[in-house]
DNA sequence: CTAGAATTTTTCCAATCGGTCAAAAAAATT
DNA sequence: AATTTTTTTGACCGATTGGAAAAATTCTAG
């Protein structure tokens, strides 16, 4: 009893598998060096294989990296399309805030590969920029103005709250070695997360002025 | 006869010029690509002239990119070496933010060149940042601490408060596209520095509790 | 087993890469 | 003006680049 019906164009197993694998390769190799100082060679031994096999899978350089950078805003924006108009201001925004950090913990090579995308000026990725990506920043700030103005949260400017949102916690995937470094051995190993998010908690609720 | 006490260099004026010209250039190229994505070619084009030309000033395209890293590390952390311990410590907080923030917009490609050597895992940066780095923000810390233990300013974890300065600053600059995008036209002009820089200001101090 | 399809490898290519070298051109020095 | 030094150019080199073609292999269905 087999699942899949003879198919006229049958994707096969193997073809499934190894371009996961490719994908995967690319993954590391495009987040490190970006689209021009990768090299499909670099990719391929990654995956290991040969150039032409991998080409076999995918027509061009291209080809391997358009389909990670689509996955990717999809995937980055899920906390932020999330945030829920009808719940707790506050609570609401530490959610956020905690979701995206994880997703720097645990996805850091996507970060770097948009982080990459962004420094290069985003070609091929201007359009959803200010389309897709600018309507859901759109509504999310009018719920976070309609806050405000009931009182519920300090009045911001709500595009910086995001943006600082996005860089306080990005910046432990894209500067990692940089945060590791700096915070050295004791403190610099797997709880620097936890670390992180107490202080984002305290910094985006209270921020530095003393307790009173 | 060798005279080697007068003029054991002369470092003509061209040659400055020149050097400064492809630096500028580099700077562009590399702040882009990196340093695997950019090509002598693109530098030499960019800086006006031929290839041979350029590799007459810079031996390779290693000797461009070094006194750019050299350069920029320094100035990057100057803000950070003026904090002054005797000052107001909330004060000399917001101006340390005020700083950097302005060197975003100032200096957007140290920005970005300093962003791509950090993706690509800083190789050849590495040491510095273990140990001239880490020695000044270790100092900086516990001027921090002080100030904390003192009462003068909300208790939290002092690395990742100055962690969150440098992303949300630094963001600016290497997320400057994705900013433009989402803030539109209106919002998007050079005010948007002063629009962070209100934003930053309450951030840091107050968060976003509401008023009581 | 055998035919046909899917996959992999070998070989190759034109373009570009970082970089050299000698000669020409331009400045500077005498 | 003659000479020396500095700067620029053009021609070139071996290595690497992204990619094509086709043969060789492996897999799969009948």
């Amino acid at each position: 009893m087999t699942t899949d019906a003879e198919t006229p164009r049958p994707i096969t197993r193997i073809q499934r598998e190894k371009q996961e694998v490719i994908l995967e390769a690319a993954l590391d190799v495009f987040s490190k060096f970006g689209f021009r100082g990768s090299t499909i060679d670099q990719i391929a031994e990654a995956a290991g294989m040969s150039k032409p096999n991998l080409l076999y899978y995918f027509k061009s350089k291209e080809d391997i990296h358009a389909p990670l950078l689509a996955r990717i805003l999809d995937t980055w924006l899920e906390p932020l399309r999330e945030m829920d108009p009808k719940g707790d201001p506050l609570p609401e925004i530490q959610s956020y805030i905690r979701r995206k950090l994880e997703m720097s913990r645990d996805f850091p090579r996507e970060s770097r590969l948009f982080a990459n995308e962004m420094l290069r000026g985003a070609p091929g990725f201007y359009d959803i920029l200010h389309t897709d990506l600018k309507d859901l920043v759109d509504e999310k700030v009018k719920i976070i103005r309609g806050w405000m103005a009931e009182g519920k949260i300090a009045k911001a400017d709500p595009y910086h709250l995001i943006f600082s949102i996005w860089a306080t916690t990005q910046h432990y995937a894209d500067f990692d070695i940089q945060v590791k470094a700096v915070l050295g051995r004791e403190r610099g190993g797997e709880g620097r997360f936890e670390d992180a998010a107490r202080f984002l908690d305290q910094l985006f609720l209270h921020g530095l002025s003393p307790k009173k």
